[in-house]
DNA sequence: AAAAATTCTTGATAAATATCAAGAGAAGTG
DNA sequence: CACTTCTCTTGATATTTATCAAGAATTTTT
């Protein structure tokens, strides 16, 4: 699994072969049965995630019991609490899968430690969390300032691919919208 | 004016007073009267800004001429377009003075010039990207999911010295709703 | 393949928020 | 100080979206 990764990186980064060792050596697999959670809502987020295989969400419960689904995370992508990694208090969020998943995790001091071992690696996690902030910017614009068919219509421009993946009903509460309208605005764009 | 992003710096990071003014060297002031701008929509944003005094705000227009409000920034925050700054893109953005302001501008490249030569010096910058991400990611939890009320509550809360400042339509925008509505749920929240 | 559970759609109604319009207050300007 | 311009509030109405309820379609489990 390793090699998903590595291609990531390569994709990414320039570094020497014992690098790639250590990287390694530091990155734990966990394989994610659907429905399994990768973070609980009030346990410490600890490591970092990077998807090698498979469809993640994090999302928040709100008193009702409702669900609200701040990010999906698929093949190539990062996933964690940010915050809770950051701070080392407890999550708000859970993390599960949507799909089986196999994702490679490495443990915030190891994060740090590569880092530091790896001027290149430390310049990627920098230009990863700058990419994240103006991405998270753009899609507040989008939430405030756009009608519930607008957003609808940017998350299937900016991520197609998830649109078949995830069930409407959580890609409706990423949205900040309720299934029926979702169901709603299809039924509308579909008219057009 | 550099002693306001001197105490800034002291109460973050540890550096030699050599570094301190090599800083100096680099930094711009600008002093911009009520309604100045700072960034036009069109232009490349350049430079990050520190504001030593005043007040300014980051907004875009759409299509139909309203403006949208996307960040505040007062004494001891940063502005910019990082997008812009990043990928030397024209902004889609406007920066503009609501009181009299004195802003410290320091160039892209400076800025990675002190990165290089002041390892604390990145390393602060990147704890600002990712407070600015968490921060952010807040913000969305919050518009996609709350009440304009609750909305409005939690920016009383979060920035109470703000409220006074800022002209209430520009609040509005802020939040994402009708300078009428929020007229209206203040009525309704000075009731209680 | 049948049963159960989940997901999605549709309709009727309610609530939240926007829009349009008018006027009151406040602040900036000559 | 009077005048203009901006800002804020309030009311009436329209639009958008949520809520509640039921049933259809799909997926999962047995």
């Amino acid at each position: 699994m390793f090699e998903f990764f590595r291609k990531y990186l390569e994709d990414k980064i320039s570094i020497a072969e014992a690098d790639y060792q250590l990287i390694e050596s530091v990155c734990i697999f966990k394989k994610l049965r659907k429905h399994q959670f990768l973070l609980n809502e009030g346990d410490v987020c600890t490591h970092s995630g990077f998807v090698c295989k498979g469809f993640l969400r994090k999302y928040s419960v709100n008193d009702n019991g409702i669900e609200h689904t701040v990010y999906f995370a698929t093949e190539n992508w990062w996933i964690s609490d940010r915050q809770s990694l950051m701070n080392c208090t407890p999550s708000s969020y859970n993390i599960d899968a949507i799909e089986d998943a196999v994702v490679l995790l490495i443990s915030k001091s190891n994060i740090e430690m590569l880092s530091e071992k790896i001027p290149a690696f430390k310049d990627m996690v920098n230009l990863i969390l700058q990419r994240s902030l103006n991405a998270t910017q753009e899609r507040i614009n989008y939430a405030l300032r756009s009608t519930a068919e607008e957003r609808y219509s940017q998350f299937l421009k900016s991520f197609p691919s998830l649109v078949h993946r995830a069930p409407r009903h959580m890609v409706a509460s990423y949205l900040g919208i309720t299934p029926e309208t979702l169901s709603r605005i299809r039924k509308q764009i579909s008219s057009k």
